[in-house]
DNA sequence: CTGTTAGCGCGTTCAT
DNA sequence: ATGAACGCGCTAACAG
């Protein structure tokens, strides 16, 4: 049937344990019978079990991702960048790590069951990706499972995410506040005073922060801050199309748009555009993420880049334990504001 | 430490054989203990370990999906359209299966050392997407691999790749070569006589396709093909915009861009722009696969609606056993010519 | 450097 | 409907 490691250490005529030895790399073994077991294993297309391994010795080579939707560029960036980070020291099929992607919906249960999937496989680490929902029996039931995961040994990162307190999880979180209030503050040097806010969904800790981030350089600048101003939606160009129409029809005065992130923007634009309105001779439109298509928008987008792949990258090498966690476990990354063509000053 | 099985048994004054019932569910089981054990199991924050589950059931719950880079929304919709389906039928943190995804860069290298990690966990299924390399080695050594795991129980499904015979994988290739020819036919249709072509990377089953049903429409128009208008480039932005300098230099005369896929178009669409070209009334461009931000390009993208999430969704569903195979263990999927406003009569 | 011996935690017969 | 016993395939001491 199937050829377990008895059968390769039978046929090198060496003991079940060498053969796991010269698999595993981490016990010296003689060249000679490395050859041999080697050899065998190519003879039997021998490959071996997962499964077992990762019982007997207690550890598996499973690294979960969990994103609130891998078709959206902004968590695939963050997802590949782990992916090329989780990887061992290379060699053979040797030290790889397999990467279970977890797309979560943004929902906070399945996010909970996803982590209780991926503590029932043992994962070696765990990495969770952007905004999370802000609702403190959630919230505290996500923070008791982390807890539980690295008391159990399982090495885990927040990545665009808020750290959470005594769990043990190391976060890196995007400075989504700073990042909203230079955008709009952008904007407001440049003359606009009527500017209407495209924001993500409610409850949500990047929608607030960046709202917040929106509002600090309203006030910053004696800017009236009027409710009617700011339309809640997902984090889809729908949302941005949709949201762009409420608000002309509520503020025809309107002459910039802030999206919550540059997909929405791209809606706002189709929006505006469809209206008969020029960007940004009448509207300026800023989004965030700087994803890639958005310097080919026409105009090219003004937007706040986020360090994707460097985040991510970096969340998969402290996950691994390649590079040393920041100083009390967080660390904040910055964005850079990218002025682009489709902010102008206020008609 | 770890609490087991057969902590929870003793808790709920059972045998550990009642207790891996009530949690698969699959014998029945008095009402009462039933209700006993899971207490047991909330009370001992007991999680099942997978690994060990999956020795002794000799099965798993993970499910492979390979493709060439998941920051590439392409493949993001449809590794998210699988994974939406790979789910058992629910219940509590039951049914679910874990989707381990695997960025291979395109290489075949990586290709078969991942089958192989996927082979090492006992995958339940494996799902590869996108184009293959076409490189008789390596597709030997793939088709092999694929052989192995079809032989040994693992539902092995192409998605948007040829098929591959004798391997026991059901797939599920994209028209790419009818989708290119009524694409190139649309712009010779609207008077283009010299229409540059960007290719996608060589030796690629996509890019040859695609290739092929360009040449095919200009052979049945009558139109010249002048090796000269192609240039082949990875699937990338700057392909786009080199690859239209370089072709803007051997034909000044150029009237059409068609581009390997919608990414590589938005790049030759900024190429035009920063050559003082406008679109489409000097120069028609041409994607491939309708990503969702072609539609909000400017001018919007003509290009060849592929259904990626249908496609995903079709081939989980196939892998996971919920619907049957196509007749033969091979179905076509076609594109749908999206006609949009970067594409006019020539000038 | 290599062989021997025990489990790892669970699913699954076979009984009852 | 439940319990007892065995083994899945491998790694990790512990010798030697």
């Amino acid at each position: 049937m199937t050829v377990t490691l008895a059968d390769v250490a039978a046929r090198a005529q060496v003991s079940p344990a060498t053969v796991s030895r010269v698999l595993n790399g981490n016990y010296p073994v003689a060249a000679a019978t490395r050859e041999r077991v080697l050899r065998a294993v190519d003879d039997l297309d021998y490959v071996l079990n997962g499964p077992a391994s990762a019982l007997a010795a207690a550890t598996s080579d499973l690294v979960g991702i969990l994103v609130n939707d891998i078709a959206d560029p902004f968590f695939g960036i963050i997802a590949g960048a782990v992916q090329s980070e989780i990887g061992g020291p290379g060699g053979r099929a040797g030290g790889e790590r397999l990467a279970v992607v977890c797309n979560t919906g943004g929902s906070p249960e399945r996010e909970l069951t996803y982590l209780t999937l991926l503590q029932r496989q043992r994962a070696a680490a765990v990495i969770l990706t952007g905004g999370a929902v802000e609702d403190a029996e959630h919230a505290a039931a996500i923070a008791g499972k982390l807890r539980r995961l690295t008391e159990a040994g399982t090495r885990v990162v927040l990545c665009g995410r808020p750290p959470s307190p005594e769990t043990g999880a190391v976060a890196l979180a995007f400075d989504n506040r700073g990042g909203g209030k230079r955008l709009t503050a952008h904007l407001l040097g440049l003359g606009h005073r009527h500017v209407g806010y495209i924001a993500g969904p409610r409850e949500r800790t990047t929608t607030r922060h960046r709202l917040e981030g929106h509002r600090a350089a309203l006030a910053a600048h004696g800017v009236d801050d009027d409710p009617a101003l700011v339309v809640h939606g997902p984090y889809d160009r729908r949302s941005g199309y949709d949201a762009t129409s409420e608000l002309l029809r509520r503020a025809p005065d309107l002459t910039a748009v802030v999206a919550a992130n540059d997909t929405v923007a791209l809606g706002a634009c189709a929006a505006l555009r469809d209206q008969g309105l020029r960007i940004p001779a009448d509207v300026s439109v800023a989004g965030f993420d700087d994803l890639p298509f958005s310097v080919d928008a026409v105009p090219a987008l003004t937007t706040v880049r986020l360090p994707l792949h460097e985040a991510g990258a970096r969340a998969g090498r402290i996950a691994m334990g390649k590079e040393e966690a920041p100083p009390g476990g967080v660390a904040t990354v910055h964005g850079e504001l990218m002025v682009r063509g489709s902010t102008a000053g206020a008609r």
